[in-house]
DNA sequence: TCCATTTCTTACCAGAAAGTCAGTATATGA
DNA sequence: TCATATACTGACTTTCTGGTAAGAAATGGA
């Protein structure tokens, strides 16, 4: 594995690492889908039709070195490798449960995420 | 003002759109600063030594785009501006103090935010 | 006159993140 | 023999983010 780049991010009673472990695009909606259990690769790339397969095995990759995700694979072929949380990444998804309650409540039909603007 | 890059986000039962407004290095930084009330353009500054004048400019106007930050300036010599929370800003800080604990819990001297890795 | 203060703008640039696309391995079934 | 399915890997390119540095405006004070 190459060198990751660090994801840095400036401390703030927690909340800077926070970022540092779910920021960027994918992490919290990867994590999101993960919430009802072990999920295969294939099956999790077309839950989240947007992302590339590169990405998706890059953000996977981090989120397990960051031991939010379990990665175990079954030596089939062909290949058959499934995804689940971790306890940590289960407990990530609580505490990103009210923002995503927030979201819901007051981000609905706002420009941000398909648009753009002046 | 130029056009402002789009923040997309992956819609994903709001969690999208939500990383599409604090997502990024600053945001969910400044939004924490602007917590205890209303905060001077300088003393903001101060607050988050690491930041440039340049990107809290710009976060902040953001931010007050986005309806969460509120910008007041008062005509005088040196120019003073004070930054605060909207209600639907401290509405948000309230959904990201989960995640917040989370982080202080769990991150501890976690190598991520500090640290390159392999 | 010249400097300091404060908030903000602009131009430019480097590096990081994300995207595209082609390719690999292996057993199975046609 | 050949295509298929699955989970990846790697090279390359584009887009985005963040950083530095310089300057503008306006007034009061040395």
């Amino acid at each position: 594995m190459d060198k990751v780049a660090i994801r840095k991010q400036p401390y703030n009673d927690g909340l800077g690492p926070v970022f540092g472990i779910i920021g960027g695009k994918w992490k919290a909606v990867i994590l999101w889908e993960l919430s009802d259990g072990a999920v295969r690769f294939g099956a999790l790339k077309r839950r989240i039709p947007q992302i590339s397969e590169k990405m998706l095995i890059q953000q996977l990759r981090e989120m397990e070195a960051d031991g939010l995700v379990h990665r175990e694979m079954f030596h089939q072929v062909p290949p058959r490798v499934d995804y689940s949380l971790t306890r940590l990444g289960g407990s990530l998804n609580d505490a990103l449960t009210p923002l995503c309650e927030w979201g819901k409540q007051n981000l609905q039909g706002h420009p941000v995420a398909d648009e753009t603007r002046d």
